[in-house]
DNA sequence: TTATTTTATAGCTATTTAGTTATATAACAA
DNA sequence: TTGTTATATAACTAAATAGCTATAAAATAA
């Protein structure tokens, strides 16, 4: 299974960079964080996440909007719940993809430590 | 194993987000996608990637730096290749993510143009 | 030396956008 | 009706950045 291969197409390519584009925002990260165990209300989410109503449902809508999030009302209050658990595997794939880098950078810095004693 | 999970502290968050920066351009996917069958020097991907020179210099500079890409230097020519391959099983797990995001929209159009027929 | 090639970088501009404040909308309660 | 609560949105500002042009740096060739 080609993954993004020299054959994938333009337009392919950028749909993928936007949703990059939507995870690439720590509030957005914890916004994901929040409702990683099941929906949550806008509120619920405002005190998890630490920042300003406005601010929240502003991310809420453009995360909605491309389809990373669903929402169901009930009365006053508005539940977001997690679209598909891709994301939790591209987080993971990320964070060891970070693990990999430092462990890299830290071998990097070994060897001239080493050299530098001999 | 827990991915983004309820206890992942911020500064974690913080870095998978600069991760997703990275990759939320679509040119450097488009370099990613000159470099995932092998190393390249900068002038063969700034000709696969239809873009200026100093443009895909930058690029690279910057996910040099972020450890996204490793170089060899040899003589006048610089070659690029992908620091781990994390990043087409990513890149895979969002595009199928999109795949299922249309399939939805697609179905939930389908079902809205079957209960106007009706 | 001088010229050429390859890559990196500095400076600039236009565009995008995260967060803010204020307000609108909409459901509920009295 | 009026008031309150929950969420969405409009308008604005400040900061970040992609791509541009011009130039620097560094290796090679003549």
């Amino acid at each position: 299974m080609p993954i993004i291969g020299s054959n994938m197409p333009d337009d392919m390519i950028v749909s993928i960079a936007y949703r990059f584009k939507i995870l690439s925002e720590p509030m957005r990260l914890k916004i994901l964080r929040a409702i990683c165990s099941g929906e949550k209300t806008v509120q619920e989410i405002v005190n998890e996440a630490q920042a300003s109503q406005a601010n929240i449902s502003k991310h809420l809508s453009m995360m909605y909007e491309s389809g990373l999030v669903e929402r169901r009302k009930d009365g006053l209050k508005c539940y977001y719940r997690l679209a598909d658990d891709n994301v939790f595997k591209v987080c993971g794939l990320i964070s060891k993809s970070i693990e990999n880098n430092m462990k890299h950078r830290l071998k990097w810095i070994n060897n001239k430590n080493d050299s530098l004693t001999q």
